[in-house]
DNA sequence: GCCGTTTTCGGCCCGACTGTTTTCAGTCG
């Protein structure tokens, strides 16, 4: 049993509790052990393996009831308590506290005065009239539980971050149109470089909020709006997602932005900790009883709680509060560092274009040096290299870099590795080339323990600087393969291999926890974005967003060393 | 249910918008 499905069980409780009315710190109990789980690097089953009700009891949110509860799922695999309170209310039932506008206390009236069991039957009895036997329930509020429904229907769900990105600068650039805005920002998760993003947030300043909440509404991308007010308004975009505005005065753009980034846990944790300093802070700022302390700046805000300066992609309440407290946040690795990418593919095989353009692209970006690394021969769908091929990939290479100034094309190559752990090409050809990655592209399916030996295996080639995409997920299509991460990232520490940050939006593999756990470990991490076109390039900086989520600096990532360092990591395991 | 440089008991972040209300509950983030 992974972590996530433990939080999703803790997750379910906390959802339940709140329809039988329970205590609301309770729930809120339940859903901070299900987040803080959610956002542990370390597997719950080795922590509770290795010492028991206790250890669990370490982890911040989780005390003696909820050790309990996790100690039953982790041996079971199921919870009692929360198959009886499911004895109650029905999971079709829950399900409507998924629309927008429907909370848990019409989801139970629905249930219990009207036995409305399921999504369904909610919007067949909104259209019917019979919710109005309800109290507070009148026109209006049926109006939007049905375009609610509506919209629930068509949701996707969560967003890759690339897309939500293009989204919301296109928004972004809408609102800072008018003329009375000052400025304007995107916060939210986006701006906390998450993987996959809910709601766009956009926060601005200016001088007629009511005239930009009016405009806000009726862009041409709005498909609704939700709500509409002086200093927020909600909408729902043609594509099913749902993006809010915010508009504070200026003397409280710090304040705000902070509030409006998130994440919700972070919040919380700042705002109990100025209370513990006698101290108020919203989105209006920091205040001692009526005096205002700080709000223009979100550095202000820190400051004055006696913080280091947090990024954004830091905020998520796993140590990065008292970390700041310390003055112990790192600084984190910036685009800015990167050097050269070393994971790309030419039209020798999946790629688009010849090297010598993906090199004038990579130049373009400041870069020093790219690695071309095209498929071995078992991808076949790829049209991957035969030993051949590599030759003669290896002859274009040279002649190209007699041509090239201030720049270095490294011959390099993304081998596959095989079922049993070997390589898809012999020694003698790795050892030609500048730089090799080793990667699965087969037999996604294996058993967790053979999945890893044969990872490992791979490792202790000496020719193997990289693994790409170690886990091989691709984010809504394809789980992570079964592998140990932990046994990965300890054996890439004791050899000497890099491990992949793949870029790709869909991939974000290694992802952030398990950035954070190699950095840990003192593994090395390559940030590559494995581009098919010099468009792919800029991919970068979704690799980048990751690396901070996972706190790594420039130290960790190899692709930040000059030309000639690089090399030298490269032959310290050659020899 | 969790937690403790004021507490092992008594707290638990803070504020906006909507709809149906004559002062607020429910929902959301």
């Amino acid at each position: 049993m992974d972590n996530s499905s433990v939080s999703k069980l803790l997750d379910d409780i906390s959802v339940l509790l709140e329809l039988k009315e329970e205590n609301a710190f309770k729930i809120r109990s339940y859903q901070k052990a299900a987040s803080n789980i959610e956002r542990l690097s370390e597997s719950l089953a080795d922590i509770y393996k290795k010492g028991g009700r206790r250890s669990l009891e370490e982890i911040d949110g989780i005390g003696a009831g909820i050790s309990e509860r996790i100690e039953e799922i982790l041996t079971t695999g199921k919870s009692s308590y929360l198959e009886e309170l499911h004895k109650d209310i029905p999971k079709s039932v829950v399900e409507m506290l998924r629309i927008q506008g429907v909370g848990p206390k019409l989801v139970i009236r629905l249930y219990k005065d009207l036995k409305i069991k399921s999504v369904e039957e909610l919007l067949s009895a909104a259209k019917k009239g019979i919710l109005k036997k309800l109290d507070g329930v009148r026109e209006k509020k049926i109006e939007s539980i049905i375009k609610g429904i509506e919209n629930y229907r068509k949701l996707d769900r969560k967003h890759l971050i690339s897309d939500a990105l293009s989204y919301a600068q296109a928004l972004l650039k809408e609102i800072k149109s008018h003329d009375y805005v000052v400025d304007a920002v995107i916060c939210g998760s986006l701006r906390r470089g998450k993987e996959t993003i809910g709601d766009i947030d956009i926060l601005a300043t200016g001088i007629n909020p009511k005239k930009l909440a009016d405009a806000f509404v009726s862009l041409p991308q709005v498909k609704r709006a939700i709500a509409k007010g002086e200093t927020k308004s909600s909408v729902v975009l043609e594509n099913g997602m749902n993006a809010d505005l915010r508009m504070v005065g200026p003397e409280s753009f710090g304040s705000a932005a902070h509030y409006f980034t998130g994440s919700q846990q972070h919040n919380i944790k700042i705002r109990k900790l100025a209370i513990s300093k006698g101290l108020k802070v919203s989105e209006y700022g920091v205040f001692r009883g009526n005096k205002k302390l700080a709000g223009r700046t979100e550095s202000g805000l820190f400051k004055v709680l006696g913080l280091q300066f947090i990024p954004p992609e830091l905020r998520e309440d796993s140590g990065e509060i008292e970390a700041a407290a310390r003055k112990a946040i790192p600084r984190l690795v910036e685009l800015s560092d990167v050097k050269g990418d070393l994971h790309m593919h030419s039209d020798y095989t999946d790629g688009e274009v010849p090297i010598e353009e993906m090199a004038a692209a990579a130049k373009l970006l400041g870069y020093d040096y790219i690695a071309i690394t095209d498929h071995s021969k078992s991808t076949t769908v790829a049209g991957g290299l035969d030993a051949r091929s590599v030759e003669k990939q290896m002859r274009e290479i040279d002649a190209l870099n007699k041509r090239l100034k201030d720049f270095r094309v490294l011959k390099g190559i993304e081998v596959d590795i095989l079922k049993d752990g070997s390589l898809d090409l012999d020694d003698a050809v790795l050892a030609g080339l500048d730089l090799v990655i080793a990667s699965v592209h087969s037999h996604f399916s294996m058993p967790g323990t053979a999945m890893t030996e044969r990872v490992l295996k791979a490792m202790h080639n000496r020719y193997v600087s990289i693994i790409g995409h170690p886990t091989g997920r691709l984010i809504g299509k394809r789980q992570p393969y079964e592998i140990d991460m932990g046994a990965v990232i300890k054996e890439a520490a004791k050899t000497h291999t890099a491990l992949e940050l793949n870029s790709f939006p869909d991939r974000l593999d290694l992802n952030d926890l398990n950035c954070r756990l190699a950095g840990e470990n003192g593994v090395r991490i390559a940030i590559n974005t494995d581009s098919h076109r010099p468009a792919d390039l800029s991919y970068m900086k979704f690799g980048i967003g990751t690396a901070r989520r996972g706190w790594l600096t420039k130290n960790d990532v190899i692709n930040t060393l000059s030309l000639e360092r690089l090399l030298g990591f490269v032959s310290l395991k050659r020899k």
